[in-house]
DNA sequence: CCGTGGTTGACACCTCGCTGACACCTCGAG
DNA sequence: CTCGAGGTGTCAGCGAGGTGTCAACCACGG
């Protein structure tokens, strides 16, 4: 899942990028609304993290702005303020969630994860194929019951396969939405990770090479 | 919008029911669990409010079952409970979104209406001629049930030959759309692909020659 | 401050199935 | 019968994808 922090105290921009990633989501930040906006131009987010009171460009304005142009794209606004009739604002606005500060850390990845999930079509909160089960909230997977040891990179690209059942996902899109920024596009990480994965995984073999396609996990 | 409210006090479903037609929406009220299921084999809702307190089958049931199987459905839940763990359990059974009760009507709406708010992806389309079925999304094709396992070439040649159903294909077009960059004109390889994709395609022939023309499957 | 273990990504090498060329065959039109 | 468009059998090269290994990096604890 790919993230935009967009937070102009950059020391709390950072501790959120860190625990998000240790999360296994894909993060980008921006410390100031115009970093924000070139940041959308270029990525597709599939959600934004928004702290209302920002310098420069409003945070208001650029709610109002993804809200109106980026589909799959789901807006969570941090707030100083906590009051009903700012909560109500901020959803008005075209946010789909709100989270006064300060706030608990473990709500604040729920609500992320809950956005994600809603940023495409739905998905069940554990994903589930054959005997392979992944919960993300947990960070837990597990193989007919076995539990896998797997890194936040091996995770996340283990949870968005898992999220495209069926389809095969290209090399491309994974870096795209797993890897945080722009990746040079010669690198060899994912096909590393992917064998890493696989071995992981053990047997019989759960993700599948569809030439020139990608990978897929599940019946077709 | 349709909405289904699942709600066992009556007057507070009524109520909610009321305030959000009020707003535009087509309302649906489901009593108790085994009516809030017959409601959604029946219907596709956009929005299901749903309390989690709830007599006979239980929301948390109705929550995990709505998020496994409806895929373009969201659901807020509605609970007494108000601790952290309790929200981060609601989001992580595959709620969208909570709210504690007691709630601000108008926060509420405009909570409603933030889930509503999502557009249904285009599906790409799937391309059927005959008994013949190609995906290109999930990069499979089937004849008659039974899957065939094509190469890339031979699958975007399948691909581009049912979009262009009923109309004769020439080869140089197959060479200009198929094979990026001009390939040398005198090269054999569009013959050699059509013919490895009729052996794997089996009988009856799919795809006809045409005189002169090029290739065509489907009817005239 | 430095060592330690785990994660990540690069690089070199290998493997195997796809691809496309070539030679030859088939068949229908004239 | 002749001709040429189109079909078939076969084989070599090539490149997508897999594997083994190593070095950089980072979080942590001493």
């Amino acid at each position: 899942m790919r993230v935009l922090v967009i937070e102009d105290f950059e020391v709390l921009a950072q501790s959120i990028a860190t625990g998000l990633r240790r999360e296994g989501m894909a993060v980008d930040v921006a410390l100031d609304g115009n970093a924000a906006l070139d940041h959308l131009d270029l990525t597709e987010y599939d959600v934004v993290v928004l702290d209302r009171d920002l310098p420069g460009v409003s945070g208001d304005e650029i709610c109002r702005r993804v809200a109106a142009s980026r589909a799959f794209c789901r807006v969570l606004m941090l707030t100083a303020a906590g009051t009903i009739s700012d909560r109500v604002a901020g959803l008005e606005l075209g946010a789909d969630d709100y989270l006064p500060k300060p706030f608990d850390f473990t709500e604040f990845v729920a609500r992320v994860r809950a956005l994600g999930r809603r940023s495409g079509p739905a998905l069940p909160p554990i994903l589930v194929s054959g005997d392979l089960r992944v919960d993300p909230g947990r960070h837990s997977a597990t193989r007919a019951g076995r539990r896998l040891e797997l890194s936040p990179k091996e995770f996340a690209v283990l949870e968005y396969l898992l999220g495209r059942e069926g389809r095969p996902v290209s090399a491309e899109e994974l870096l795209e939405r797993v890897w945080d920024e722009a990746a040079d596009p010669f690198t060899t990480t994912v096909k590393t990770t992917i064998r890493r994965l696989r071995a992981k995984l053990g047997e019989p073999a759960v993700i599948c090479t569809v030439r020139e396609a990608g990978y897929r996990i599940g019946p077709t």
